[in-house]
DNA sequence: AATGAATGAGGTTTCATTCAT
DNA sequence: TATGAATGAAACCTCATTCAT
């Protein structure tokens, strides 16, 4: 025997995990985290109470896994794109954004959940979150910097204000093409849509002799 | 006798309630909003149980109420800006954002708490947020509109993603500057940033000859 | 001056109490005694929380008060049958009742309250009904007797048990004909038909020879 | 394992229910239903608030299931009476009234708390009660026009008043004997008397030749 | 490992009653 | 006399958590 039985015990567990959240998630999405009770939970999941307990210490931990399942996600399809590639910043950008809606979008119901719910829960969730968004205000305040070196940036700009609408525009198209609508889209041309805009703006490409 | 004592009622009501949802606002800041119970908010009113009822049918009622409130502000800080011609669609912009963020500034804890709690709450708080965003889509929509039939806007660009793109950006300005944190701030100066972020973008100014 | 402003002020508390007495009648049918509240009360009145406890000490004393009210009509009513007059005590029988039955029906809501309310309310309430039936019963015993000695009523009765039906099929013959339905009736007819029952029963006349 | 676990569970769940009805009962019988709160049941019944809700939805259901018991032992009670004639209907009746008064004495808490206070309760208490209510008097018209066909009953009734006055009777005679009173009784005797007193009324029997 | 009955603190809401005006 | 805002005890009900089986 030895790990035979050790090993199946194991992978049991993983798969309870696993139902316990496949199907936390459908009851969050329909009621919404706060008006969740562990009732909900234990009785979507088709375990008994104390089965929970056995596997989650509270309602806010299967959240919090969740959350680092998306984020998981998320990094994992952000580290695909090679850095050091013979592309231009901009379209690893558009790359790197397009990559972040796809998996998003595939993970819709929780992404919904995360972007609708995850706000005023647990200190945990909100640590973890602006840790996320910290990650990415830094990657934007480093790749801004590192256009302004190479002239490809303003000099004049508030990097606090720009990094800030640059973050609220990705969010946004967020929301609005992964959360609130349920459309499929195309997440490269939205990509280079948001990266265009953020570059150039919303102005005509100025002619010379205007 | 006539209406002198009516009137001493109708303001001591007012006062009563504008009581309620003053402690009310440090409590959904203090604890949040899903964290806070009826109990908590009378404990903070120093009322009875009962007379909190008298004002209020129920907790988010009185959130309610405060988002009515801060929407209210901020609508007649927008609507006065002077909408003659006598200045550029761009001066006009920087002008009611700069409003927007001085308004919202100058009602910081509120803000906050609508901000942070007004998500996945009521159907009714959710439905009135939407009615907002919508309003200020369709606003920045026939601006574009506007902008394209005066050439200050390009023609090829997707409305859709460009609004969620400027909205995003004004939406995640008011976190980082008003909400996240506690910094007095140059509410022109960065309407302006953004503004300009949105025409022209991040890029430098094209040269003449480049 | 001297008692005109006291009658005046006399005769304006008696129509207050009416006013409340009346449209608490409508509400105890409307929402049924237990389910009726003071707030209730005093909204259909019309007059404020405090004037009520002005005229009456309670929920119960309002009840207390139509009870004695409609007790006091049929005793009205049933005392002004001539008892020395030269008619039959059948027909004196047939008399009271016809009057209750009348009186009853001329006060359908009141009498409705009573009738479906009146049963586990205040320790006062059940004592006065309970004085009223046993009056009732004191009367019936009494005439059976008195037919006893005129060999008017059969000698091998249990009175207990005669009187319990006697007494159940007037309650009875009430409850249909002005609580449970609408209808007007022939107070008359009826009663001589109760009567009927209850001194031959439902058998044939037996005929002689059989 | 197999079902020895749940049959052991799902008779503990049984006796749990008894014992909160049980002392439901005491505490209905001590205050009156409308007086009694839940906090009332779940100390008598010594368990914990939630026990209660685990097993009634609220007190009306306490007392619904009650009622659901005491007519559930009625009907018991009379169906068990033979309805082959070997016996005459009279016998019929005085066997069946007989051990209704049986089954309400050997009942005695239950049949007060249910005579006492199923009035004005619930919709559906009254529903149950009043449907009840009507098999007893289809039966008695039933019974009285088939005594009509063999000349055992006069043609000359009013059965909607005589059907009344008949369970008045009946019912009246619970309250005196079996609610009202504490004492022991001679059910047979009892019921002999009322289906006597309904047959041929109180007047003595008419002697041929009078 | 799995169960689900039991718990009781704590949530929301109602309501009879008082009392300053 | 009339008012109605204020009160706070007490009603109803929910729910996270435990624990014997």
């Amino acid at each position: 025997m030895g790990d035979g039985r050790t090993e199946r015990a194991a992978k049991a567990r993983t798969q309870r995990r696993r139902q316990i959240l496949d199907s936390s998630l459908r009851v969050f999405a329909d009621k919404g985290y706060w008006r969740t009770s562990i009732s909900d939970l234990v009785q979507a999941a088709g375990v008994a109470r104390g089965t929970f307990y056995l596997y989650f210490e509270s309602k806010s931990a299967v959240f919090l896994d969740m959350l680092d399942e998306l984020l998981g996600c998320v990094e994992g399809a952000v580290s695909g794109v090679d850095p050091t590639q013979e592309i231009s910043i901009q379209e690893q950008l558009v790359q790197i954004l397009a990559r972040v809606l796809e998996t998003l979008s595939d993970n819709r119901p929780l992404t919904r959940i995360i972007f609708r719910e995850a706000v005023g829960l647990d200190h945990e969730v909100e640590q973890r979150l602006s840790r996320f968004d910290e990650q990415i205000r830094t990657y934007l305040m480093h790749t801004l910097s590192l256009g302004e070196q190479f002239s490809a940036v303003r000099q004049d700009l508030d990097t606090q204000v720009v990094s800030a609408c640059l973050m609220g525009a990705v969010r946004e198209v967020i929301q609005a093409f992964v959360v609130r609508s349920d459309d499929r889209f195309d997440a490269h041309s939205i990509a280079r849509q948001v990266v265009e805009f953020s570059l150039v703006g919303v102005a005509p490409k100025s002619q010379p002799g205007t």
